[in-house]
DNA sequence: TCATATCGTACCTGTTGAGTCCCATATCCC
DNA sequence: GGGATATGGGACTCAACAGGTACGATATGA
């Protein structure tokens, strides 16, 4: 239902704990669990693949742990999501072979701009800004620097707040 | 994996066709399926969760059909993706009810914002767009109105065309 | 009245996300 | 050096859902 998968959005409530207590030194996949309220078992599984994707470091043995292998402000949720579930592409348009229309499909080069355009505004949230609750001096500018709608339709306004 | 599903693609396919050749009366479903490459029962199938949502209007009987319910340009990829699968929440947060983190979840409020991102993104393409293909003097305006993104990781970049 | 189209619903199935488990490997402390 | 404790990597099961199909009901026009 174009949403982002469940397990990525526990992996950004790892990372913004991570980014929200810069004080500790490393933690551990249990404590981590029991912080965040997530099962071992999973939140396990997310911190490897963090570490994969080099958004962790890991120390193994006896107080070992995982920490944020860069600052918040260097991590975006473009690059989490793309770690956790894959390139960001909202069609498989642009994954050559998959789409029988490719070599006539009007709509291709649009649905790359599109990709595009989403995948910008997801680059511009960091994870310094994710891990501050109700921020509000710098969340606005990002809607209002997007084009007004002037157009929308009554259906799409019904979304909204 | 962050994507629409494939019916919303094959939905905007058909949207795109009708727009393509505004001096057709009306399409019917055989037709359709044979000129966009889709099976039949998805291409009905679509058609009438399109009338359902009221993007198409029907006729039914001999010599019936589907015709657009209003002009291309008053149609966007936002309401055309919130007919097919609902709303555009990439999170379930937004849900009451689903996140058992809700009263102390710190990202909600942000999550929030990053959702209205992306639907006004999605609400300022509109079907007429989408119908003129390789279309370049309007597009690349709509991702140069995002902020660039200045501390972008050599990661996210790699994923740029 | 019949042919032809949409309409509504129900069903089946393959894929995949979500969650779990086990064992190998690395590290620290005693 | 050896045991305790952590991560690393893979395989596995289960459930939900997208994708696709089928069939009868209903409306329209020749």
């Amino acid at each position: 239902m174009f949403r982002i998968a469940k397990l990525t959005d526990y992996g950004i409530v790892l990372l913004t704990h991570f980014a929200s207590h810069p004080e500790r030194e490393a933690l551990n996949a249990r404590e981590l669990a029991q912080e965040t309220h997530l099962p071992f078992p999973t939140v396990g599984k997310l911190l490897k693949t963090l570490v994969h994707g080099e958004l962790l470091v890991s120390h193994r043995g006896i107080n070992g742990g995982y920490r944020l292998a860069r600052r918040p402000a260097d991590i975006n949720v473009a690059q989490i999501i793309t770690i956790l579930e894959g390139p960001i592409e909202i069609t498989e348009c642009n994954t050559p072979g998959t789409c029988e229309q490719e070599p006539c499909c009007p709509v291709q080069s649009n649905w790359r701009l599109i990709n595009g355009a989403i995948r910008e505004a997801l680059e511009k949230v960091t994870l310094a800004e994710i891990a501050i609750p109700k921020h509000t001096n710098r969340w606005p500018q990002v809607s209002a620097m997007l084009p007004s709608a002037g157009h929308a339709h009554e259906l799409t306004r019904s979304l909204e707040p």
